[in-house]
DNA sequence: GCAATTTAATTCAGTTGTCAAAATAAATTT
DNA sequence: AAATTTATTTTGACAACTGAATTAAATTGC
């Protein structure tokens, strides 16, 4: 054998050391299931490339601990040969809650193994922040509340996933800094696990929105998209391959404060000319007070100034148009540019509020597509979907959902 | 058994079909000796957390195949027990050609199996855009060209990566659009392939650039970087847990058409406020005339011109610095955005020019550092390094290796 | 109404990839 | 020289999956 006497130092990548192993079968047998709702053995065994064999012997494990079970009316008719027996998901097997704080009211949840809601209950939450105990109590009390009103034993729940404004470091489960919380740098997930004797969960909420649309609304059947909000500020979530994508290291996704314009118009993070001093919430309601100088409720709260605004605006007050439009504008700069750099298949707009009306406008749109490179690109689909809270809190649940079914498919026992 | 006869819709995330199954021990091994320079079986075995059973089934085999190979001398002494015997790559067993064109010169290298560079050349090539033919003509001569250096005889060659600048959707090996090339829409992965009779695969120029920091340079052992390159345009790679990120659809990661200014500078892509209109050569040279107004040098040619601009700045002239301090606010803008949007470990910047000098002054570096949200985040460190051209036509062959790599490894014979 | 056909699902022997443990190898320490 | 230590190989066992044959349950054609 020849031998090598020279200094190697090697070339190629560093190989991740927890390689990226893929889900045993098992567990892709049961995902391809619930993602369908419902699919016979045969058409699982095609999508995912395996054989026959392999599908009967996995699902009839499945079958007997619970997990799935056959459908009765497969749709008949069309076909000669012996009829598929579709598979589902046994909807009750598990139960999972999934909460989204905030500062208005926290939202919470309850689903089933294959996502159906069960139940929901919501709690109105203090305007202002609050220690980490009041927030753990408020935790628990939503808790019993759903549990009653789902006439569900508190103990049959698996796990509990929550979502909360803020800086989340969701593999740490720490919560870095939020909008509702008194204290920094709060191992929430891991307080909260001891406190309720059940696996707890935690994330950003703009993540936890785009798992929703992920596992539920219009991100299901696309590999890569991107949602954004707008409300108190500007988030963004994206999915690149299917999974959702939590930026490198710890908090990516800024994209709220990334700068449209140099030395631009002041932030409330203190810097200049980040997307959100635009667009936001409060950079509305700081024009509005010159837009609506005459009128009496430029002292209202936030919300009723924002509506007001948007009324105004309705009513064709020119300085209110020109608030929306500005924002409209800058809103379309941020929107090209996360096109240039991810070129997402689609991008979701998501958020509670109707202004969204003045800010995705045709105007808005056209302006965006107007400011991407357009070789070779089709123009970037956006959808609009303005909805309410319960579905943070459902991507919540998801985010429960998928640690229940890695823990009780990952081994042996469930 | 109890049966379900409601509609199922399912819940959950589109399955890809062809799931992104772990790459075969084999190649995990081979990857694994490969990226360490050498390694002996145990740590292999400990690096992958496999048996050493396992790996000495495989590290024979490959070892029968020609691909791995002992090492005489791993390093005597110190410890006890039965001293390791290294593996390495077998370095002649093959070799790849990396090439990378340009409108300036083209440059091609051979690099073996284990990545060491076998050979250089490089040719002239027009200013002009050319015809396929031509091109691919061109193609031809470098590679006999760098056989004969080489003394390598053509029909040794594996297989040949090739880097251009422009739109390239690598996946399809079509060049959408590039300034070398006339034509548009140009299946020159396949067109080269037939021609030479070798396997050949093309990519963006700046995404082998990363490919290259990745596999040669400052990006071994990260997992997760971007490269900004500022030459002709402003062009940008990302490697996301240790790989390529090539964008969501094709074109992706075109940073130097991000929006840094609403309604700002003309672009040579006809929209205004990208970042390329600030910092690219082009908007330094349209400003240099007002810059060098009594200068004769004016009307030379663009490398002169910023050369000119270059040597003003130098010695003072302050209209110089001002342009280059423009245009270094504006790099950090960009940068700031790239960190909030995808927190990269490490930035690199890259490319052959001297005038990185400028823009990457301490100045450009503290405003960077002032535009990202500080909280929960150390600064990113960037990089700075110039370099000669060579190493582009190194990562085109990095993209020529992993595809060696895959096919000997993939299936059963090589 | 019965055989032929078609498609779904199951059974089962066989292959493959990996592991755990024992055996062997080659050095150092005592 | 014996004991110890570490690396590597050998070996039997096991678990996951495949492929082919088989069984099951429907439709079609006569």
């Amino acid at each position: 054998m020849e031998h090598v006497s020279v200094p190697l130092q090697g070339c190629g990548p560093r190989l991740s050391v927890p390689q990226d192993d893929t889900r045993p079968l098992r567990q892709q047998v049961f995902e391809q299931v619930r993602a369908a709702g419902q699919m016979p053995r045969m058409d699982v065994a095609r999508a995912l490339d395996v054989s026959p064999g392999s599908v009967t012997t996995i699902t009839s494990d499945l079958i007997s601990r619970g997990l799935l079970q056959e459908v009765e009316d497969s749709q008949r008719g069309t076909s000669r040969g012996r009829p598929p027996i579709a598979l589902c998901v046994a909807p009750r097997s598990r139960f999972v809650i999934g909460i989204k704080l905030s500062d208005e009211r926290h939202t919470a949840v309850v689903l089933d193994l294959a996502g159906n809601v069960i139940a929901e209950a919501t709690l109105a939450s203090a305007a202002l922040r609050q220690s980490t105990e009041e927030i753990a109590e408020q935790v628990s009390t939503l808790i019993r509340e759903i549990s009653r009103k789902s006439g569900q034993d508190p103990a049959a729940i698996s796990a509990i996933g929550i979502g909360l404004p803020g800086i989340v470091d969701a593999c740490a489960g720490v919560v870095k800094w939020s909008p509702v919380l008194n204290d920094t740098d709060i191992p929430l997930r891991d307080l909260l696990t001891a406190r309720l004797g059940v696996p707890v969960f935690i994330d950003n909420d703009t993540n936890l929105l785009t798992l929703a649309e992920l596992w539920f609304g219009a991100g299901r059947g696309i590999s890569n998209f991107a949602v954004v909000t707008i409300e108190r500020g500007v988030g963004m979530g994206l999915v690149l391959n299917n999974r959702l994508f939590r930026g490198a290291l710890g908090p990516g996704m800024e994209l709220g404060h990334t700068k449209v314009q140099l030395d631009g118009a002041l932030c409330r993070c203190g810097q200049r000319g980040c997307l959100e001093a635009y667009v936001a919430d409060y950079a509305l309601i700081r024009e509005a007070g010159t837009a609506l100088d005459h009128d009496p409720r430029v002292d209202s709260s936030a919300v009723t100034m924002i509506e007001t605004l948007y009324d105004e605006a309705q009513a064709r007050n020119e300085a209110a148009l020109a608030i929306f439009r500005r924002a409209g504008r800058y809103l379309s700069v941020g929107l090209a540019n996360i096109i240039q750099l991810f070129d997402p298949e689609r991008i979701i707009l998501s958020g509670e509020r109707m202004r969204f009306d003045y800010l995705t406008a045709d105007d808005m749109l056209s302006e965006m597509n107007s400011m991407i490179l357009p070789v070779g690109r089709a123009p970037t689909p956006v959808d609009i979907r303005s909805w309410s809270g319960s579905v943070w809190a459902k991507g919540a649940a998801a985010l429960a959902l998928a640690e229940v079914t890695d823990a009780i498919l990952g081994e042996g026992a469930g």
